[in-house]
RNA sequence: GGCGGUGUAGCCAAGUGGUAAGGCAGAGGUCUGCAAAACCUUAAUCGUCGGUUCGAAUCCGACCUCCGCCUCCA
């Protein structure tokens, strides 16, 4: 098994990857706060790294992937109180929704997803180790973490602490001016500030967690005190990730994370903005998938380097969606070739070029998940493969092979080839073949006439036609 | 202002010293009763200026564009 190499951002460079524990991975992923359906870039960040875990698993890792929930926070609380509803009843809308949302696009569940809310009594065990270890303290019901006492602190965004000072304290108020010791000081611990909102008993009287620090809690918790990779958007690199950070070393006197991975945004427009809620720029995931084929959106974003911005527009889906339909014609062409009764001419070259493909691909997937290239290699191998398959005499074991080959490699993007050309899906099929029949017929007397108004029937019910020497196809579009 | 990223044909995009992959769209063609699918052919000197070199998209310097983070954010 060669090795693959990441692009850790705490060192700014591509490294190659050495888990902890042989053929065994330990993943975080920082999830979504449940407020509110997620946008097309939030689906970004799952997206890429759920295809880095896929990669991983192709290659033969164990991997114990954590991405958790955030159902507690000052967004939760607001929007819990504008839409007149408790803080537990809208985490619980919007964590069906977001898994209902990630399964269509053929997202692999977390092995755990935990909640902050589920955590309380371990954040408050993790708050007071740090108070007790002088690198947290208490003020007026909240508690804050001693940035400062940090010495790497501002190491992963490659931040000078004085610059962060500077920019803190243009920010803060003169509330939090009187509670924190320093500007940069971040809250671990919120003391409730209204009698209905939510809030657990603490040692610093009734409050809630801050933002930071249910990652940390969950990270140690369920994978340990250091972690193989941890991952996120590239806006959680700062503050979030450094807190986590310094949070987690802090309590443990471990290195918390071997490789931080940072996914890039998903931007709209001519100028190429950011998506974000506070834009007003974005697009759910729920919505959009009234319109756009799940496969399609989740191929458009896996096909893109995690790395890379994504830009996202229509054209920019449509090419993603002509690429699929290649690979489900192709495919749809092998299953009818592998069932004819033409006999099969079996020669080394096309499983040769097969091989050589899923070298490239691994080579691709290996240099910090090069997807473009990785798609490439396997576009490349079409048009031998559909020469084959139009052939008048096809290899039959290797397209078999191939047909195989394109499954696992289209997986690790999360499309699933049975799905993407399910021939036997509907219900009608009974009435298609019968269709089809009746228009060979006619074809067979040179009724053209007869044969075009069926093939036009056939179109009406999404049905596409094709007829090859080995006789007529039928695919639903 | 600090930090990071980006700039290759209409669009997506590969390529870190050896003379510009691939795809989409467009154009033309083969096959087909006509289609469909497939196959074939077809375009750029790489943000700007300067330097190093026999040779640079690739290295160095300066500059410019755009994006992001520095406050919630995937």
């Amino acid at each position: 098994m060669l090795a693959v190499k990441v692009y850790n951002t705490l060192t700014r460079k591509k490294e190659e990857f050495k888990p902890l524990v042989p053929g065994q991975i330990s993943m975080y992923v920082c999830g979504p706060t449940v407020y509110n359906y997620i946008h097309i870039g939030n689906a970004r960040s799952s997206i890429a790294f759920d295809t880095i875990r896929r990669y991983l698993e192709y290659k033969g890792y164990k991997v114990k992937y954590v991405s958790n929930f955030t159902d507690v926070d000052d967004k939760m609380i607001n929007e819990a109180r504008a839409e007149e509803t408790t803080v537990p009843k809208l985490a619980e809308k919007f964590i069906n929704a977001f898994l209902e949302d990630t399964t269509a696009l053929n997202i692999e569940p977390a092995t755990l997803h935990p909640r902050a809310t589920h955590e309380i009594k371990e954040i408050i065990a993790f708050v007071q180790t740090l108070i007790d270890k002088g690198y947290a303290y208490e003020s007026h019901g909240d508690v804050y973490y001693r940035a400062k006492k940090f010495k790497h602190y501002g190491e992963l965004s490659d931040q000078n602490i004085e610059r962060l000072e500077e920019g803190a304290s243009e920010h803060i108020n003169d509330e939090e001016q009187n509670r924190k010791e320093d500007p940069i000081d971040f809250a671990l611990w919120k003391a409730q500030k209204e009698p209905d909102e939510i809030a657990w008993d603490s040692p610093w009287g009734k409050g809630r967690p801050g933002w930071h620090i249910e990652c940390s809690v969950m990270s140690t918790k369920y994978l340990g005190d250091t972690i193989d990779i941890h991952g996120g958007g590239q806006d959680l690199e700062f503050p979030h990730h450094e807190n986590e950070i310094a949070q987690s070393e802090a309590k443990t006197g471990k290195k918390f994370v071997n490789y931080w991975l940072h996914n890039g945004f998903v931007t709209v427009g001519k100028d190429q903005e950011k998506m974000s809620k506070s834009l007003h720029n974005f697009v759910t995931v729920h919505d959009i998938l009234k319109e756009v084929d799940p496969q399609v959106l989740r191929f458009f974003m896996a096909s893109v380097q995690y790395r890379r911005q994504i830009n996202y527009s229509a054209e920019n889906l449509q090419q993603a969606a002509t690429i699929l339909d290649r690979f489900k014609n192709t495919l749809v062409n092998i299953n009818y070739r592998l069932e004819d009764d033409t006999p099969s001419k079996d020669s080394d070259e096309l499983a040769k070029a097969i091989a050589k493909t899923n070298e490239k691909f691994e080579v691709a997937m290996d240099d910090d998940f090069n997807v473009q290239n990785a798609v490439t290699a396997i576009y490349d191998l079409l048009p031998i493969v559909n020469a084959n398959a139009n052939a008048e005499k096809a290899d039959k074991k290797s397209l078999k092979l191939f047909k195989d080959k394109l499954s696992a490699w289209l997986l690790v993007f999360g499309i699933d080839t049975e799905k993407l050309c399910s021939q036997s899906a509907g219900s009608n099929d009974d009435e298609i073949d019968q269709l089809v029949k009746k228009r060979d017929e006619a074809r067979k007397k040179k009724d053209w006439a007869t044969s075009d108004q069926i093939r036009d029937q056939l179109k009406e019910m999404g049905i596409t036609i094709q007829d090859t020497p080995q006789g007529t196809r039928w695919t639903r579009d």
